[in-house]
RNA sequence: UGCGGGAUGGUGUAGCGGUAGCACCCAUGACUCUGGAUCAUGUUGCCUAGGUUCGAAUCCUAGUCCCGCAGCCA
């Protein structure tokens, strides 16, 4: 069914699913999971395993949860809980009602350990996390039992119980599965199942002192809701034969049939060049404050894209795009930006902003005269349909858009050369106006050309290059924050050169343009509305921004070809 | 000298014995009242070595390289 369906995007685990659909497996069931730990925001990386997983169960005429992975209160917020649903909502996907939390099943979770140690299966141990590390062995070398490996049920239970009461100091025991310590796998050599944790737990508050550890909680977790395909990524591939152990050894009716049970799936997690994805380094970020909050506009966060201005659709787009694989990769952001681009194109209004402003003195056009001219608010969506802007004769357009000695392929105005503004009228350059002193640029004195009014019978005539502009009279104040790339370099997690990631932070990441005049009909403009300003890029409404002074964030820029002429004649 | 994974253009991803495709990036041209968009064209690839086969990215053998694992984190 999927195999004729272009909009279902194949990828190894589809293929997965439509084989055990075929086999009538888990009864035709399709129910994934996205199982965040609350001690962080989240990032693209995880949006592709949001689209991930509940794109996987919207394809197949399934289910996803939403589960947080609260196991550990030490570093578990519920700031960071709400955040992630705001985050999963705006990504436009719905849990409906099935909102969990692992800590719901810490009563569960409770009785199946007391159900390993009775089978004899599990047994607490006194060993320090020194000593438990001591005896693990190493990666060849076997480990060797702990000598508390042999207690009796009896005691096992009765330790297990007076760990809950609260009768032993945090980290004097644990609760271990008792597997092998020579298994040539880590994981199986007696994994921690409880530890004894006094901290207050962000929904269960004091109610518990030991906690599970994921390895026991995550299996559990799952075949008590009934999940088919678990989703995680490559680093828990070593921990699967400890899920499937776990489960072979709880008696819940979704766990008991192999052939129903819960399977763990693992893909390679996102990297994206020029910016790092680990929650631990984006903390870092955060509580050391290079940049300003987990909702920068620069960071890979859902919150800072969204503050940035990026779409959901974009980011969904940008998700199915990558692929889902198990090898290791690292993508460039420039498919991001094109996912922006070709969202933004199509839906978002066209404005003129004028971000370094030129002064432009039209001297035969009519003191005191103001036009309305009309001009299309998307050029790719009529529907969209047009507004009415005003021209006078007093004028900013870029400083970029104007040069005193052109190189050759520069189309823009220059003395006596003529540019079209856009429309608008032809303008032709007569006279530069400089600083005596500095000799900068202070304004340009200019005609124009009556008979070329964008519309008009005579609009016809063609010259090379068209500016965007605005009117000096009319024109709104706006702040506009320029972002780029977080880091310098494309992969700041290798710190194979021996610097910290940090140390390939960009200085100019953000730069704030404070003088910009934008036309008057953004005067109404909400936090959030996005807009191309014209030949410049896509832009959005910050909440920063009031009503004395706007404030955008530029999302993204349009390609920018004459950029490019520029960078490769200088390096030519 | 352990175990588990993975290697397809610059990047990401298909291909499951029958001409190596798609997207991004890059380049060239057309068009343009956005040097945008759009359209057309193009460069670049199966880790290595053997083998099986009429035919191998795909199957077999032997290597090489890369990633992960020694938390009472997830």
């Amino acid at each position: 069914m999927t195999d004729n369906n272009p909009a279902v995007p194949v990828n190894f685990i589809q293929n997965i699913i439509t084989e055990d659909l075929k086999n009538n497996k888990n009864g035709g069931r399709v129910h994934t999971r996205f199982p965040p730990e609350p001690n962080g925001y989240l990032h693209i990386g995880h949006a592709k395993s949001i689209c991930l997983n509940f794109g996987l169960a919207l394809a197949n005429a399934g289910l996803c949860n939403l589960r947080f992975d609260d196991t550990n209160p030490s570093k578990e917020e519920v700031e960071y809980v709400e955040s992630i649903k705001a985050d999963v909502r705006w990504l436009g996907f719905d849990w409906e009602d099935r909102l969990f939390y692992a800590s719901d099943y810490f009563d569960k979770f409770y009785e199946y350990a007391v159900e390993l140690i009775k089978a004899g299966k599990a047994y607490v141990c006194d060993l320090s996390p020194q000593e438990i590390r001591e005896y693990r062995g190493t990666l060849t070398e076997p480990g060797k039992d702990s000598p508390y490996r042999t207690r009796t049920v009896e005691e096992n239970l009765d330790l297990f119980e007076r760990m809950r009461a609260g009768e032993f100091p945090d980290g004097s025991r644990v609760l271990r599965a008792k597997i092998d310590m020579a298994s040539p796998n880590l994981n199986l050599r007696d994994p921690v199942l409880y530890r004894i944790l006094r901290t207050t737990h962000h929904r269960t508050g004091d109610q518990w002192c030991i906690y599970p550890m994921y390895d026991f909680a995550h299996p559990i977790s799952d075949a008590l809701e009934g999940i088919t395909h678990s989703i995680c990524t490559l680093e828990f591939e070593d921990h699967r034969p400890l899920y499937d152990w776990v489960l072979d050894n709880i008696n819940i009716d979704y766990a008991k049939d192999v052939k129903s049970r819960p399977q763990q799936i693992e893909f390679a997690r996102l990297n994206l060049s020029y910016t790092v994805m680990s929650k631990r380094k984006l903390r870092e970020l955060v509580e050391q404050q290079y940049v300003n909050g987990w909702d920068d506009p620069r960071m890979p966060t859902i919150s800072g894209l969204r503050r940035r201005g990026y779409t959901p659709e974009a980011i969904r787009d940008f998700c199915e795009r990558i692929g889902v694989a198990k090898r290791n990769s690292v993508v460039d952001i420039a498919l991001l930006e094109h996912c922006v681009r070709e969202d933004l194109n199509q839906r978002a209004p066209r404005v003129m902003a004028v971000l370094r402003p030129l002064r432009v003195i039209i001297d035969n056009y009519p003191e005191g005269q103001v036009e309305w001219l009309e001009t299309d608010n998307n050029p790719e969506n009529p529907s969209m349909g047009t507004r009415k802007i005003p021209f006078s004769r007093v004028i900013y357009i870029e400083q970029e858009d104007f040069m005193e000695n052109p190189p050759k392929k520069f189309f823009r105005l220059a003395p006596g050369r003529e540019i079209r503004l856009k429309s608008a009228y032809i303008i032709k350059c007569e006279r530069v106006v400089k600083d005596e002193q500095t000799g900068k640029i202070l304004e340009l004195h200019c005609t124009y050309d009556p008979e070329s009014k964008s519309g008009g019978v005579n609009s016809g005539r063609k010259v090379k290059g068209t500016s965007h502009w605005v009117s000096a009279a009319h024109a709104l104040k706006a702040e506009v924050r320029l972002y780029d790339q977080l880091f310098q370099v494309e992969n700041p997690d290798n710190e194979a050169d021996g610097a910290d990631f940090k140390a390939h932070l960009n200085p100019n990441s953000l730069e704030r343009l404070t003088g910009c005049l934008v036309e008057p009909s953004l005067a109404d403009a909400q936090p959030g509305n996005r807009y191309q300003f014209l030949r410049q890029g896509y832009f959005c409404v910050d909440p920063d921004s009031t009503k004395e002074t706007l404030v955008f964030n530029r999302i993204v820029s349009l390609r920018d070809t004459w950029a490019k002429i520029q960078k490769t004649e200088k390096s030519g």
